[in-house]
DNA sequence: GGCCGCGTTCCACATATTGGATCGCGGAGT
DNA sequence: ACTCCGCGATCCAATATGTGGAACGCGGCC
């Protein structure tokens, strides 16, 4: 996908040299919200939820450890019993989607690599497309900044990139799926949306949200979407995860259906007052060229620039 | 990944250019070797296994063409009934692994991007370290060029890479995975590995060689393995596929345990007499530049170049 | 030497998956 | 306009399939 020209390249070592031992092992429990998924019995198809469930679940732990994941880990946190993880494991392997360290680690395989791949002819040019613009974001913000995709009534965060500021916003990482309206970025693809199909979204996961975010109030998170309607961002003050305040801004491609945004998150301190739009600047110059590099793709001409 | 600046994107671009409209629609049949894979009935995963097969299958099929896989394809190909590959579809679909397209088409979603962004995290760098080789490989010999890595006792097509000439290898594509010792790169990596090992690779796929592959035979393709050892390169005269030759060199990777290969594939004329050696130098010297550029990844002292 | 936590294996149970059959739809053919 | 055909979706009885509690063997640690 790149050799050792590749502009990013520089960017990204001098980031993993500034995080280099400031990453924190996130505590045990890990980010279990999208793990335990929704499975729903009588579709015929909770064993594949199921693994599918625990190969996110290598994916997101063996991302930060070089070690890979333990099974007794991968049992615990995924909530079933070590025999069934441990079958499931197999099969993974067997078809080389997990591998496993000489240390015992378990970790992504060849063919998940190679999934991706495949994945990449077919979806979206975004993720590749906005790479150097959450490069740029991190190393001007100095927080945490997300990409996040819709798939259906989902959003999941596609892209996440460390600034190296002082604090470590662990709320969401690569792969993390909410329910549509859970988090800045998830908003600001709704406010985009009609009304109606808003509705329809928070219809569709209303026993998911209901279940597995009490806290949150589904007509607060309607006024949050008028506003950002009107404003054109979202500003998130922690309600999601405590103290982890963020805005979002939605990303326009001609021709496409809403399904996208830009999010920078950090602490309180750090997304109020005249800093929100600093960040909402920022992110919406990175939100214009990305659509416009898209655009221009498929369509020679260049984008009359209506964002 | 990349930008648009990436310098491998124009060559790739020129590529795609003069590729168009050649892309001949592979039979229907497909590649299906990979696919009706080895269910050992019992351990209790044939589910998993089956699914993973879908979303492969899918995977090379939307890879290619960009509506995507129908489902009576995806049945037919996959060698079971629609009411199951529907079902199986629909819990991939609901896990974000497969998009719909609104024309119908079914084509990997967006977590199989992801789970791809992951796996890089942890698995090798050499997949991305090989791209511009593979590339110059092609632009060169004008042949397909293939990367190839095991995983346990197989082997699997990792990369592929087509030089415009007139002939287009079809037997061998991304995500295709075959026994050890099947394909010029597969024998290249076993000529790295002890005879005892060998012996055992052989001895583990023993069922499955006889069973798929009849025409091969075992003590041929020692033979060959032994004759690369003194080599230094594979010459496959067509013994897997009927026309299809080739030439292969293995990847030494300062520090670790041989597993990957460099391969050229072509019609017999054209890999024979003396363009063996020439498409052998080739290789080796790309073989050496991916050497090194891992080495000094995590090594800064340039590799001494025993190769 | 005994304890603990790990990964692995076993097996009776029941449930989740299977797939043949059926249905509804839209496009091609006459 | 009517039929035919192939496609994707849906249903449901039969059973092959995955399940997970329990027990095992191993290595490291007290």
């Amino acid at each position: 996908m790149h050799n050792g020209a590749d502009p990013n390249e520089e960017l990204r070592e001098e980031h993993r040299i500034r995080m280099r031992g400031r990453l924190l092992r996130r505590s045990a429990s890990f980010n279990v919200a999208h793990a335990v998924d929704s499975l729903e019995p009588g579709t015929g198809a909770q064993s594949i939820q199921r693994a599918l469930t625990l190969l996110n679940l290598v994916g997101l732990i063996a991302g930060e450890r070089r070690e890979g994941a333990s099974l007794s880990e991968l049992a615990s946190i995924s909530g079933r019993p070590k025999a069934s993880v441990h079958r499931m494991l197999q099969a993974l392997i067997a078809m080389g989607y997990v591998e496993r360290l000489e240390e015992g680690g378990y970790r992504l395989g060849v063919q998940s690599q190679i999934l991706g791949q495949l994945a990449q002819k077919s979806v979206d040019p975004l993720v590749t497309e906005s790479e150097s613009s959450l490069l740029r974001l991190a190393e001007l913000s100095h927080d945490t900044v997300f990409l996040t995709l819709r798939t259906g009534s989902y959003s999941i965060c596609a892209r996440r990139e460390e600034g190296f500021g002082e604090i470590f916003n662990n709320a969401l990482s690569v792969g993390d799926r909410h329910p549509l309206g859970i988090g800045a970025g998830s908003l600001a693809i709704l406010s985009e949306l009609s009304p109606a199909e808003v509705d329809a979204q928070f219809e569709a996961n209303a026993e998911i949200l209901a279940e597995r975010y009490p806290k949150v109030s589904v007509p607060h998170l309607r006024d949050i979407i008028d506003q950002a309607r009107i404003d054109g961002f979202v500003h998130n003050p922690g309600l999601f995860a405590q103290g982890s305040w963020a805005v979002g801004v939605p990303l326009r491609i001609r021709g496409s259906r809403p399904r996208a945004a830009l999010s920078i998150a950090s602490i309180a301190d750090r997304v109020t007052g005249p800093r929100v739009e600093r960040l909402v600047a920022l992110l919406r110059r990175e939100a214009k060229a990305i659509s416009e590099a898209l655009s221009s793709q498929t369509d020679p001409a260049p984008d009359s620039g209506d964002l």
